[in-house]
DNA sequence: CGCATTTGACCGGCGC
DNA sequence: GCGCCGGTCAAATGCG
């Protein structure tokens, strides 16, 4: 991760060591009125009835248009494939169940609890949130703890997919890391749920100033661990609910590149044609 | 020893 | 109905 890009004048500041993020013109990224994006944003975050997929977009260390470097057709991809998983097992590992452990031992009758748990949960469906950064690395750190519990070859991709959930036995938040099979430096994370609990080790760091609503500059003065989509969530909230101008971050912080945010309801299968392109497109 | 990771098997959804 | 594919399980293995 190069924090420092002397490539681009938008990461230095007065102070060299604080870095601007600038969302691009939201214009590009929404086709409705873009004055609502906080109130969208936020309130679709919190429709936990009806969940939807939200986008954010890192590039980390370059400049702040991001529509660049990005491959339509993999992101995309990663959001079609989001909105067909809907089915959002709350309690998914089958331990926690003393029910399912009576019949782990033995050998797997076709209906077991678990088939009649997983129909039961199909309706249930988890806020999601994929983001975009450019890393050496796949696991990012964000804050939470993860455990690994699968991993998939995935079509069209030479790299694998990797399955993780939250260590907090409570907490049901799931995330898939893969690599952009176009761009092997762009990781593709995508979050499913909201954590119950606090971070191990929240990221944190600067401060986070709106200009409208559609503009926001980040400062920081320090080398940022992985966005934390939930950090955001709470950030912008805050903004829009305290109509405030800017927050002041605790130590350490996120990516360099808040790029794009949209929200996207994955029942609306008509708006991700919509959105993810425009999305996607170089202003 | 406890926890995390690996990995093959299994299951369900979906398209043809 | 069948096959493909994504997602999950769980035993085996690794590691501190």
């Amino acid at each position: 991760m190069n924090n420092n890009d002397p490539e681009n004048p938008d990461l230095t500041n007065d102070d060299s060591s604080w870095t601007q993020l600038i969302a691009p013109d939201s214009h590009h990224f929404f086709h409705t009125d873009t004055s609502n994006i906080l109130s969208d944003f936020v309130r679709n975050l919190h429709a936990s009835s009806q969940s939807g997929l939200h986008t954010l977009r890192f590039d980390t260390g370059l400049t702040p248009t991001v529509t660049t470097t990005t491959p339509s057709s993999s992101s995309s991809a990663a959001v079609k494939e989001v909105s067909t998983s809907n089915n959002l097992p709350a309690t998914s590992s089958s331990s926690e169940d003393p029910t399912e452990n009576s019949t782990a031992s033995a050998v797997k009758t076709p209906e077991t609890p678990k088939k009649e748990k997983k129909k039961a949960q199909k309706r249930i469906r988890q806020p999601r949130f994929a983001f975009m950064t450019k890393s050496d690395v796949d696991n990012l750190e964000d804050g939470y703890r993860w455990r690994k519990y699968g991993q998939k070859a995935v079509k069209n991709s030479p790299f694998p997919r990797s399955y993780y959930r939250c260590t907090n036995t409570r907490c049901t938040v799931k995330k898939r890391v893969e690599r952009s099979s176009e761009d092997p430096s762009i990781v593709i994370t995508t979050y499913e749920g909201q954590h119950c609990h606090q971070t191990t080790g929240f990221p944190r760091g600067g401060i986070l100033t709106a200009h409208d609503t559609s503009h926001f500059t980040f400062h920081r003065h320090l080398p940022p661990p992985l966005p934390n989509p939930y950090y955001y969530q709470e950030l912008l909230h805050q903004l829009h609910r305290d109509n405030t101008s800017s927050l002041r971050l605790p130590q350490s912080t996120t990516e360099d590149g808040l790029a794009a945010v949209s929200s996207i309801n994955p029942s609306e299968e008509g708006l991700l044609g919509d959105i993810v392109p425009q999305t996607m497109r170089n202003p």
